[in-house]
DNA sequence: ACGTTGACGGATT
DNA sequence: TAATCCGCCAACG
């Protein structure tokens, strides 16, 4: 498997993971396939393929980072599946997607 | 072939 | 708390 088709391949395989009602940070997405630290690389992954939950990608903390109409449409979306906000970003503390099996700092754990 | 861009993130200052 | 810096790497011009 060449190096570009397996790492957009793991991104995409990883964005269908996130279940409705959950949602993933680009550095979650990029650890979970495997690439920590490639969160740009899971914007690249968005753009070129379709029919992706993309919806469920928001940015660290929960912030919604798709400009314009675009990101308007990522709230509606996100909220007719049951996600909840904060302001202008996710609660996190609700809906951000545990990945199974997969052990990654998560901040402090004591809150 | 080479420099820039991009729905970023985290560390450093 | 905010501004800046750097790593990531495929796609584009």
């Amino acid at each position: 498997m060449r190096t570009s088709d397996g790492m957009f391949a793991r991104i995409r395989s990883a964005i269908r993971k996130i279940p409705r009602g959950k949602v993933a940070t680009y550095g979650d997405v990029a650890y979970a396939a495997g690439f920590p630290g490639a969160a740009r690389q899971v914007v690249w992954a968005l753009h070129g393929s379709r029919g992706l939950p993309w919806q469920r990608v928001v940015g660290a903390g929960g912030k919604i980072l798709l400009p314009g109409i675009q990101g308007a449409e990522q709230r509606l979306r996100l909220q007719s599946e049951g996600v909840a906000f904060i302001g202008l970003r996710v609660d996190m503390k609700q809906h951000r997607y545990a990945w199974p099996m997969l052990r990654k700092k998560r901040g402090k754990t004591h809150r």
